[in-house]
DNA sequence: AGAACATTTGCACAATTGCTCAAATATAGA
DNA sequence: TCTATATTTGAGCAATTGTGCAAATGTTCT
């Protein structure tokens, strides 16, 4: 038996009927939940959540990130990008130096909320 | 100009070399960065991120989670075991079923606040 | 033991990622 | 304008990821 989309449909299918539609429905439309990941994706990486965590007393500019992250400039650059288009990063330019801060609250709080948990 | 890791360092590294300093104080160390970015990477997935919204309300076997997600039992059961092995979710035996549920309060809060965040 | 169902596991493969290098762009000052 | 510094960008490449398939493992029932 197959569902929609061609993936095998287990035989309790008809037992958790119930739970399963309470679930479905439940779910976050598609394009919100893909946003929702693309979000938790920018944090989940080492580098960039290097660059967030330095972010999180003052603005620091791309050399400087690359200093505190042991990075090329370019590799913090490529990372900076991805977390512009997120919107977690926003930039200010002043002469050779473009300067970035967090461009969020809830990051902060996220961040926080993830060290508790894992200090625990 | 190299720093230790090779890398290139730029000539504003004497000027801002306290802030650089500061933050690199402030960062946490490396093993618990690392475990934060495992953490906010196994969130970063379409199909594991589906699985916890589902989960929020209720335990589910891994072929329910099948019937939610639209992919293979299969593929689920390789995502649970990432969530499972980083204690994100747990999971208890009853006959031939698997039931998944959350390992983890904090997860909750923090899909919250996200969720919050993304539909600002 | 044998059948039926649920789940896990190993393999293979396409797609994505993260980095470096080199080149391009931008800004400031002589 | 020419030079120096800071940053961004694109190409290329090794490493990682996410999935389906097929086989293996567990569990229950007859």
């Amino acid at each position: 038996m197959s569902n929609e989309k061609g993936t095998e449909v287990c035989k309790v299918y008809e037992e958790h009927l119930d739970k399963i539609l309470e679930a479905k429905k439940k779910l976050p439309e598609e394009e919100l939940l893909l946003d929702v990941a693309d979000f938790f994706d920018a944090l989940g990486n080492p580098t960039r959540l290097k660059i967030l965590f330095a972010l999180l007393e003052e603005e620091l500019c791309t050399c400087d990130l690359s200093n505190i992250a042991g990075l090329s400039v370019s590799a913090i650059s490529h990372q900076l990008r991805i977390l512009k288009d997120r919107k977690i990063v926003a930039y200010r330019k002043d002469g050779k130096n473009v300067f970035y801060h967090l461009d969020d609250e809830h990051v902060k709080e996220i961040l926080n909320v993830a060290l508790k948990h894992m200090e625990e």
